[in-house]
RNA sequence: GCCCAGGUAGCUCAGUCGGUAGAGCAGCGGACUGAAAAUCCGCGUGUCGGUGGUUCGAUUCCGCCCCUGGGCA
């Protein structure tokens, strides 16, 4: 085969999933997900999941293998992808990365830095502390631990400032520090890829947002959300777009509608975060829209 | 047909004692290294229903017309 592997980024809702299915047909591949909550088992519905159908047209790798109860991360999808990689290379398959997220597609162009996992206690510790003493407290405290990390960061961005300070707390080294190590590459870093974006006009991936919200809610996408209740909010799987909203309507909480048009406008909202990334991580890939023959292109560029 | 209340941003509305207007939501732009469908930052995008009149000046005051809702018939 003429490349190594092919990438197939775009936001939500843009037919990526259907142009990833067509090559993997068309040229004996695996699709591999590189979506940051297609990897949940219990959440099918709810995060556009390739149904049994799509599954049983090519090999698919890395979707619904994971449970909602765990606290899934880029560092766990890049190995689980590096070892997804081989195991398609030994069975002489194209390897098709395909999904909306745009830190999982770096960590396998890039890489990560390795940093030493958080140990739980600290990590839960750190998080605390935040809650008791507030944000603009827990900033300060973060300056005087590391002054880089809070240098960079805003007192309100809580994810940033709670991963600073517990790095620098488990490890004893600033943040920063670790990421300027000379990282691992990238498990694709020097391969022959072929790279695609695939995004509509931006009113039909409204529409297209809009109607496959639709859709869910046809397919049962509110009991799904029900038997998705368990989960800890803490947990990543707790974000799914529409998870809440529809528990909502399940308990009487919420009229369908108005989580309805509350889900979708949140989707729209995160498929223009996606594009922000694409449009300047991604400059240098190929823009496709996904009509007319488009799949034409990428088979062709593959060949 | 008459009476009343409204017509202001994509939506819901506020406001201007006459000096071309602002909130929420939606939307748009940006950042992004182990929660990333996360987290964070920035930006009002407007024939103030139409048309005459008064006025230096009208979205605001007056007349007429159109539209919407409610009431009386």
């Amino acid at each position: 085969m003429g490349v190594d592997a092919v990438l197939i980024a775009g936001p939500t809702a843009s037919g990526k999933s259907a142009a990833a299915l067509a090559l993997a047909e068309h040229a004996h591949g695996v699709v591999i997900n590189t979506d940051s909550m297609q990897v949940y088992r219990e959440a099918r519905i709810l995060t556009a999941r390739p149904n049994a159908e799509a599954e049983a047209r090519a090999p698919h790798r890395l979707y619904g293998y994971v449970s909602i109860d765990e606290a899934y991360s880029v560092a766990r999808y890049q190995a689980d992808a590096a070892a997804a990689f081989a195991a398609a290379r030994a069975e002489n398959r194209l390897p098709i990365f395909t999904g909306g997220t745009g830190l999982y597609f770096g960590a396998l162009t890039d890489g990560l830095a390795n940093i030493p996992a958080v140990p739980v206690d600290i990590r839960n510790r750190v998080q605390g502390l935040r809650d008791e003493i507030g944000a603009e407290a827990f900033f300060e405290a973060l300056k005087t631990r590391d002054p880089e990390s809070a240098a960079r960061l805003r007192a309100s961005d809580t994810q940033r400032t709670l991963r600073a300070y517990e790095v620098f707390e488990a490890t004893g080294r600033p943040l920063g520090a670790w990421q300027q190590d000379k990282p691992p590459l990238g498990p694709l870093a020097g391969l022959k890829l072929a790279r695609f974006v695939i995004a509509p006009p931006r009113p039909e991936l409204h529409r297209r947002i809009d109607r496959r919200f639709d859709r869910m809610l046809e397919d049962g996408a509110v009991d799904e959300a029900v038997r998705l209740s368990s989960v800890d909010s803490s947990k990543p799987a707790a974000k799914i777009l529409g998870l809440r909203e529809l528990q909502a309507v399940s308990t009487g909480a919420m009229a369908v509608d108005e989580a309805r048009s509350t889900a979708q406008a949140q989707t729209r909202q995160y498929a223009k975060r996606q594009l922000t990334w694409f449009r300047h991580r991604m400059s240098d890939w190929r823009w496709l829209e996904p009509s007319g023959n488009f799949l034409t292109e990428i088979f062709t560029s593959v060949a």
